[in-house]
DNA sequence: TGTACATCAGTGAACGCGCGTTCACTGATGTAC
DNA sequence: TGTACATCAGTGAACGCGCGTTCACTGATGTAC
C-alpha cells in the first residue's frame, strides 16, 4: 500500500506499525498478513516500486530533455531544469527518499534490502555516468574530476537535498540545490567545446 | 552515553530499545531513567551534544584553514581540502547524521526537537553565508548564484554523501563529494577577481 | 442447468514478547553540629 | 571525633500496553462434470 511509504518515510520503518498502517488502509491485520508474509515482505515489496518508479521517471525526464535539444550537454541541462521544476511544483514538498530511510535504518534489515539498495545506487551512478561521458566526449572538463564522483554527485544532491528541505521545513531547496548542480556541470564543461 | 548515538545512527531512533543501550553501557534500565526522566529526552541530549560537537569541528576546521591562508576563498578551498581528508582518514567511515536520521523519524518527536534541527541547519546556513559573502566581495561570480543556496549546499552535500556512503558501503565517497563541492566553488569563484 | 468442490480474499480472537515507565528501596558519600 | 541526617547514584521487580505473528474460520467467486 502507497500509506505504508507515506508512514515509513516521516517515521522510519522500525517506528511504524502495522496496526496504523491497516487503520489507514481500512483492513483488518489478518488481511495484511494475507498479502505480506511478513513485515520485512512490506519493507522489500515498497523497496522494489520505489526503486521501479524513481527510475522511469528519471526514464522519462532524460528522454523528454533529448527530444529538446541534441547536444548532451544542452539536453542534461535541460534535463535538470525539468527536475527542477518538477520538485518545485510539488504540493507538499519530496516526501523523502526510501532508499535515504533504509539506510539510516540499516542494522533492522537483512542483506537483501541493503544489497537492492546498494545496487540501485550503482545503476544510477551508470545512468549518470553514461550521459556524462557522452558529455566529455565533445566538452573538454575545465576540471578534471572523476566522472563516477560526478554521477554519484546528482543522487547526493537528491540525498541531501531532501534531507534540508525536510529539516528546515522548505520544499523550495530541492529545486534550488537541484539548480547548483546544474551551475556546476555549466562551469565545468560549457567553456571548451573539443575541436 | 555514546553509545546511544550509534544504535540511534543505525537503526533510527523509534527502532532503538532503551534495554539494548543499557546492556552494552553495562548499567539497569533504572540506572537509566535516573539520568533521563524519558526516552526523548536522551535524544534530547544526544541531539544537542551532536550540534555542540559539529559546531566546534568547524570552527576549528576553517579557523585551522584561516591560518593557512588569508585570501577567504583559498582558506575555504583549503578548508574543504582539510574536511575532505578527515572525512577519508575515518576508519568505519562517517557514523551518520543525527540530524538527517531525526528528520527521517520527524512524526516520532515534539516540536522542540525538531525545532533545533532546523536551527542548526539555518545557524550552518549563516556560517557559510557570512565566509561565501567575503569571498564574494573579492571575487566576482562566474554563475551568479543565490549565497544562501550555496551556504546550503554545503551541508547538502556532507548530508547526500553520508547517505551515499552508507548506502553503497564506501566511506571514500565522501571526501570524494567534498571535493566536487570544492571543485565547483573554484569554478565558480577563482577565475575573476575584483579590480 | 445444477451440484460439488476449490480457490480467493480476507476475518476475529488469541498468543507471547519486549517495550517504556514506575516505584519503593539501598548503599555510599557528604554535611552539620 | 562521633553521630544524625541528607543527598547521590543508582537497583530490582513489577506494570500495562502494543507489537508482530498465528491459526482456525468464512463468505464470495470460479471451475468441473
Amino acid at each position: 500500500m502507497d500509506i505504508a511509504e507515506v508512514a515509513i518515510l516521516s517515521k522510519g520503518y522500525g517506528a511504524t506499525s502495522i496496526e496504523e498502517i491497516i487503520e489507514e488502509a481500512g483492513i483488518t491485520k489478518s488481511g495484511f498478513f494475507y498479502h505480506f508474509p511478513d513485515k520485512r515482505a512490506l519493507a522489500l515489496a515498497l523497496l522494489l516500486r520505489y526503486v521501479e518508479a524513481e527510475d522511469a521517471f528519471f526514464d522519462d525526464l532524460f528522454a523528454r530533455a533529448e527530444e529538446l535539444h541534441d547536444d548532451p550537454l544542452h539536453a542534461f541541462l535541460i534535463g535538470l531544469k525539468l527536475f527542477s521544476e518538477i520538485m518545485a511544483d510539488l504540493p507538499n514538498g519530496h516526501p523523502g527518499c526510501l532508499i535515504a530511510t533504509y539506510c539510516y535504518n540499516e542494522r533492522l534489515f537483512d542483506g537483501e534490502i541493503m544489497s537492492i539498495s546498494k545496487h540501485t545506487m550503482l545503476a544510477w551512478r551508470h545512468r549518470f555516468r553514461a550521459m556524462f561521458e557522452r558529455i566529455a566526449d565533445l566538452y573538454e572538463m575545465e576540471d578534471p574530476v572523476d566522472l563516477d564522483h560526478l554521477a554519484d554527485m546528482v543522487s547526493n544532491t537528491a540525498e541531501g537535498a531532501i534531507i534540508m528541505a525536510k529539516s528546515l521545513q522548505d520544499p523550495q531547496i530541492v529545486p534550488q540545490q537541484i539548480l547548483l548542480l546544474r551551475s556546476y556541470l555549466k562551469l565545468l564543461f560549457q567553456r571548451r567545446k573539443v575541436q
